[in-house]
Order: C-alpha cells, then structure tokens, then sequence
DNA sequence: TGTACATCAGTGAACGCGCGTTCACTGATGTAC
DNA sequence: TGTACATCAGTGAACGCGCGTTCACTGATGTAC
C-alpha cells in the first residue's frame, strides 16, 4: 500500500490476475468488470483502458490458458512413440484436473465461440498441433497404422477431452483412479479393445488393465 | 386464443415447452422466469406455483435430454456386439448433433453441478447404464477384453462424450464427415490404433479409415 | 534545465437494463353435505 | 340440486440487486524545443 496513487501503473496485469483467480475459484459466469474494479479499489471505467470489453478479458485468460496448456505438451519426452502419446494424455487430463474452470473456458463453447477471437482460436489450434505432430510422428515411425494422421488425431484428442471433462464433472463414477485411469483407456485406444488384438508387453499399463478401476 | 382466461390450465407444460424452445436457440443462459412469464401472457409469480425456482426449471428440461437420450440407446439393436458399440456411439453423437445446447446443459457441470438434482443425477446415470450393459454384454460374448467393464465402459464414454463436444464447439478442424468420423474413430477404440493391431475384416468400417477425412 | 503541450490513465455520475424472488391479494375451481 | 367453504392458480407491486457500458471530466506523465 506504498501508493494510493492516480496511476495505478499495473492495472492490466493485476485485474488479470485476479480475474484469473475468481474464475479458478468461482467460475466464468463470477466474472464481472465492476466486481473486478472494485476490488482492485479503482472505478469501473478505468478497466476498459485495458480491455476493450468483458469478453474480450474472458478470451485473453483461455488464451493463457491454451498458452500454458501448449507449453506443457510441448515439454513431453518424444523419445518413444507410445510413452509419448500416453505421457501427452496424461499431461492434458491432468491440467484440466488442476484448472477445471479455467478448461471449461477454454472448451466452453457457448461462452467464448469460435470465430469470434481470431487469437484464442490460433492458441487452441497450438495446442492441437502439438498432439497432431505427436501422432503423425508416430505414424511416420510405423508404430501407428495408416489411418489417416487427422482420424487417429480425433480420437486421442476426443478420448482424453472427454475424460477430462466427465471426470471433472464427475460424471464418471468412480474415476478417483487418476492417473491410471487415464492410462487405462489410452492403452484400450492404442492396444485396442477387441479380444483379439494383440497383448503387447512393452508397457506395464496392459497388467493394470486387469484390475478393477473401482466404479 | 380461446380463453384468455384466469386459469391458464397448461402453464407447466407450456412453460417447459417454451422454455425448451428458448434452450434449444439461445441456450441455457437465456433462459429467465421473468420473460418466459411475459412470452406466455402471464405474470412472472405464476410460474412459481410449478417451478420453485428456475434452476429446478433448468434440471427438468436436462433430465428430460437425459430421458430422450436413454430411449434412443435403448432403441439400439443388440444383436451383435460390434454393431451395437458402433450404432450406440452413431446414435449418442447424432443426440449431441441435433440437441447442442441441450447437450451442454445436461453436460454443462458448472449450471447444473452433481448433486445439486437428484433426479438429474438418476436420469443421467440411467444413460450411463445402457452404455455399460451393452459393454458388458460383448464382453461377457468374448468380443471385448477381459479388462475391467469400467474401464471400457469409460474410454468408450469419454470418446463419444469428447467427439461431441469438440465437433459442437467447432474445436476439431474439419469435422464434416460425420457419422463416418464417429465410426471411424470408434473403430479405432475397438481395433487399436498400433500398426500391428489384427485388421478384421468383419466390418467396413477398416477401409473407410484410409480414406482421408479431410482436417 | 525549464516550460508548453499532447497524451495517457484515471474519476464520478449516470443510463438503462433485466433479473430472481417475496408479499399480500383475488378470482376460479372443486368438494362435502 | 344448491350452497358453504377449502384449495388452487393466478395478480400487481415491490425489494434489492448487480450488471456492462458511455460520458464528460481531471490529474499525472512524458516529450519536444
């Protein structure tokens, strides 16, 4: 409280901040502009030197979002192609686990819809790249079959987007089982579930499928 | 325009009715007591005499999706194990197709949080239900692994689920080729993805995967 | 180094809005005798 | 069949609220000469 001055001199970073905090800990829908203003201790108007509305305040954080989403992945071992695609599974559910709010954001759909923030569309096709770039490589290496690089894409992101967003939600019983859980179902898309594929031994993830992941 | 009468004699049904239409275009976030009162020609405290408050009205139309979801699984053919997980991924994705914003209130978790209805809860375990009989009921014929019903059970949920909500959203680049995207990727979970899965032949669907589904 | 001036970052007041919900009420309906 | 009365389904007015955003403004800062 050194300066209870004019010019607040942060005010950009800081209402980001604790924009990102309320939406961490009570949602998008607790976002207000005038709520934010006053606990910064500044008036209303001020904030739209630096947003130009509420929307656009809402985009910016899924686009912090995306960015550090993006970063994470980017930070897999790509060394082997399955412990690869396993470990950027791994890595997306668990960041949805630690930023449910911040996820549903990103992934809200009718908050902030496509098209509408040229930058957040480009940060979430980042992230979308990097898995991409993961499967064709591993295409590429011939551990994956010749489906197309795009198909295999779809499924691993929609398998690990929807375990994400049923766990956060909790509308898969019983899936305290995390990280394993994930695991489980990754192995099921890469191993297959039919009886008949084969039983690959390089990973220790085909035993854990035989117990029980509670329900 | 029979009767503007003291007694409106239908207002639940009417309301629910309307307020599902206003769902279905503008979504959950437009729905308001106050002008769904004045869209029916009467006064916004009526409408408390049925809905006690307008969340209650919210978890009913939800619970409804869920009830009309359950039927269209259920209608599913069971003859043959393979057919069956493929048609009920088809039918629960072409749900989430048709009914966006409905979908995404049922599945929203931050409007209608776990719980909080416990109708709502039942209803959307009761979908959840045909899903995992029908995972069971291959297993149990041989076709699936003897890994865990849970743990299919919820790969298979997490990848309809997923699917959906990124081609709602608009998230997944080039999601045109529908249903042959949700066969396609649904094959992948049975099948495997890994180059040395078997390529059963039993179905076509291993063919269409070939073919590039544009991205 | 000092001054004039443009620019930037705040201010308070106000517009206009719709919301959920409660209250005390009144008109209509259904039922028991 | 007629009447008294309980119950049900509406009403209008009001409470209290917070919101996004615009407006005309003022105080602070930075820059050119």
């Amino acid at each position: 409280m050194t300066k209870p001055a004019y010019h607040h001199g942060d005010l950009p970073i800081q209402a980001q901040r604790l924009a990102l905090e309320t939406l961490r800990t009570q949602g998008d829908a607790a976002i207000s502009l005038r709520a934010l203003a006053k606990q910064l201790g500044v008036s209303a108007p001020a904030l739209y030197r630096h947003f130009s509305d509420r929307d656009t305040l809402l985009a910016e954080l899924a686009i912090g979002g995306f960015d550090a989403l993006t970063d994470r992945l980017r930070a897999v071992d790509q060394q082997t192609p399955r412990k690869a695609l396993i470990e950027i599974g791994l890595v997306y559910v668990t960041f949805a686990h630690e930023e449910p709010n911040l996820y549903r954001l990103m992934f809200g759909g009718r908050v902030l819809p496509l098209g509408a923030h040229p930058q957040l569309d480009a940060a979430g096709k980042s992230a979308f790249k990097v898995l991409e770039n993961t499967v064709a490589n591993a295409r590429q290496l011939g551990y994956l079959k010749p489906s197309p690089v795009s198909l295999i894409t779809a499924a691993a992101w929609s398998l690990v987007h929807g375990l994400s967003q049923l766990t956060i939600d909790g509308h898969l019983p019983g899936a305290k089982a995390e990280p394993m859980l994930t695991e489980g179902v990754l192995s099921l898309l890469l191993d297959g579930s039919r009886s008949d594929s084969p039983q690959h031994s390089e990973q220790s993830s085909q035993q854990q499928l035989q117990q029980d992941v509670t329900l």
